[in-house]
This record gives C-alpha cells, structure tokens and sequence, in this order.
DNA sequence: CCGATAGCAATATAGACGTACGGTTATAGC
DNA sequence: GCTATAACCGTACGTCTATATTGCTATCGG
C-alpha cells in the first residue's frame, strides 16, 4: 500500500486553521484557499480530506464543540475528584462557557459565528443542539446531586434549575462579547456566583471524597 | 428639481427585503441582486440607495435594532400608563426579546445573523452595543422605580440585577431558538417570571396610575 | 413648455470563489 | 525493485458577486 498520513492530524490542522480564520476575521472570510494557506498546505490537500467545504465546515463546529463539552466534563471529573463542592465545581465548570481568556474567546467566536449558519442547516443545527442539551444535562444532574447531598433544598426541579443556569451562563456570555466595558470579569463571575447562590442554598451534609 | 422618491420609504423595503432573505436563508445568502428581486426593484436601484452593500446591511441591522428597542419602550410606556405593576410591565418587555411568533424569531434571526459579522466591524459592533446597554439601562430604571414604589427591597443593586435578567432572557432566547422542543412557551414564560420573581419581591405602596 | 436632474433599468466588468482535474511524489506490499 | 495507490500540488474552469457605467424616463422649477 501506499504512504499514509494521520488523516486525525490533517483534520486537527485543517480546522484549527479555519477556527483561527473564524477568530480573526468572521467565518465569512472562511474560504478553502485561505484556510489552506492558514493551514500551511496546498488547497488540492485541504479536498483531498474534506470533499466539499461544507464538511470543513461542519467538522470544525464538532470540534470546537467536542472540545467545549470535553473541558466542562474534566471539570465537572475534576471537582468531584478533589471534593470541591458542587457549587464550585459548577462555578468553574460554567466559567468555561465565558469569553473571558483568548481560548474560550476562540470558541465562543466560533460557537457564535456559526449561529446564524445552523438556523438553516440541520446538520449544524443538531451539533448546536446536542451540545446545549449536552451541557444542560450535566448541570442537571450536578443539581440533582446537590438535592440529594444538601446543597441543594428539596422540591427543586433539576431540570428547570439547569436551563435557568445555563440560559443566564450563555446570555452573560454574549453580552460579555458585546459589551467588554459594561460587564466586567469580576462582575460576570460576581453574577454566575448570585445566580448559583440561588439554587445551591444548604451545604452537603455527606462527607467529601478526596 | 426631478421627480422625487420617498426615500424613507425605498430604504424600508430594501431592509425589509433584507431582513426576509435573512430569515428565510440567512446572511450568507443575502445577495443585492436577490435582495432588489425579493424588494421587486432593480439591482441599479438598490445602489441608487446604498453605495455598498455594507450600507445595506448597516441600514438593516440598525432598523431591526430600532424597532425592536421602539416595542421594548412602547410597552414600558403602555405599562405605565395602564398602571400595570412594574414587574408586569417587564415581563411583558423581555418576552417582546424572544422568538416566540413570527415576528420576533425574525427579528431575532436578524440580531443572530449580525453577530459573527458584529465582532469585525466596528459600526455593527456599535449598533449592537447601543441596543443592549438601551435595554440594559431601560429595565435598570424599572427595577430602580420599583425601589421607590415598593415593588423591589431596598439595597437592590438596579444596575446589576438589569444585566442579570437581560442576559438571562437572551440566553433563554438563543434556547428557545436552538431547542424549541426542550424549551416549551410556557416553561419560557414561567423562567421568566421566575427570574423576575426574585427581583421583584414586594408590592406597589403608592397607588396607580390610570 | 422645456431642460435640468433625480429616479430607475440593463448591462458590462473585474474579481473571488468552490471545485474538478491532471500530474507528481513517496511508500507499503509483493 | 517494481507497481499500485494514497498523499499531495498547481491550475484551469465555470459560476457568482459587487459594483461601475451607460442610458432612458418622468417630473419639478422656471
């Protein structure tokens, strides 16, 4: 058989190039001849892993939304390891959501780049879907956690709580974007902090792992 | 002088044009030759009124920006007048911020569209920034007459609760965009009122107006 | 009533874009 | 070491786009 290559690899290269475009300047200036040059490699190349640009597309928002989900579950692993409390766990698992470094910043301008393209694609819109769904869930549970631990008093309904939580977390989120100024990243944090205090009102009565 | 256009008016239909090629394909599809065919005029014309497509745009974003502050101000006025609570009067507002019928998901689909391109250009930046501290200082003056009336405890931060429920009703909205299934109306609405719930903790001690 | 001028249309033009395609290079298996 | 085949490159092609340009038409001021 021939030479092989890391097809994993060239995908990484190729969508990380085009992330970095996104970032820099707006997925409109996304074009394949661009993304090449970004990626260091040839446009015949850049076909030869992605059959149309559509799918660059389409992979490199799997991605950055793989990776997005991938950071708030090593949190979420984490802080159960090392005992934090579940408020605190969620206060940084949440924090993941905000552009408040240049790598979140990179995901969130991705995430927000390709809202407008997923409200008439289906293939974005179900990654779009699946990840919100994804994170909601696991906020979900973590209340449920916190209902059973103490943290979190009874007759709270998970579910709701969760969509709450994470429906502030992506509004602050974007008028973070919006309005650097206006919202500071002490004051951002300050109101993820008010609005998890709401919710997260007793303390666990379980001893902590770790 | 020549005959004369309502220029107003002419602009009107492009933006509106505009606007529904938004909703209906997204920016990306947005074309000046589609735009004067969806418009029913010539693409000479369409440059008759806008020397460059980004004018098109701008003159876009801003209208829809416009008319969605002027609904958010018509309903703070009406509310006052009627004598409806404040917290009654903003609930009434912030809904008017989520696609919950035609007319506000294309208008939402508007404000998505921009944002990607929002974060490149300095004059969309603007206008988007301009809407979202309008909203923001609006519902900060109803929160902070709710102190005096009664309606809100003494020691509330206007300020910060406004950016806390504004934030919190565009993140419910971009979920209702994105999981309409997982977001119902009602669980919406009944977020919403939630939220404001836990601003919004007393009563009016003078009486109403009207 | 007439000419200056804005309103409006049709077409031309130059460039950018996605993708198809032909060709070259390197390597795994025999 | 030959050959099949994947990896890779460069370019050509057809389409689409924004915009410039040219010209026609209607109407207001005098």
């Amino acid at each position: 058989m021939p030479r092989v290559a890391d097809h994993d690899a060239r995908h990484g290269q190729i969508t990380d190039a085009v992330q970095r475009l996104i970032v820099r300047h707006g997925l409109t200036a996304v074009t394949v001849a661009r993304t090449a040059a970004e990626a260091g490699m040839s446009v015949g190349l850049v076909q030869h892993y992605f059959t149309a640009k559509d799918e660059m597309l389409l992979a490199t928002f799997t991605r950055v939304n793989g990776r997005f989900t991938a950071r708030v579950d090593e949190l979420v692993n984490r802080g159960e390891a090392e005992g934090h409390t579940i408020a605190d766990m969620l206060r940084q698992a949440l924090a993941e959501l905000m552009p408040l470094n240049d790598a979140r910043r990179a995901e969130f301008l991705v995430r927000l780049a390709f809202a407008d393209q997923a409200a008439h694609s289906a293939r974005l819109a179900a990654v779009q879907r699946e990840t919100l769904v994804g994170i909601r869930s696991r906020v979900a549970q973590a209340i449920g956690n916190g209902t059973v631990c103490g943290e979190v008093a009874q007759g709270i309904d998970a579910a709701d709580q969760a969509l709450q939580i994470v429906a502030f977390t992506e509004g602050l989120a974007l008028h973070t974007h919006i309005d650097p100024d206006g919202t500071s990243k002490p004051a951002v944090l300050a109101a993820l902090d008010d609005q998890l205090g709401r919710v997260f009102t007793g303390t666990c009565r379980r001893a902590q792992l770790g």
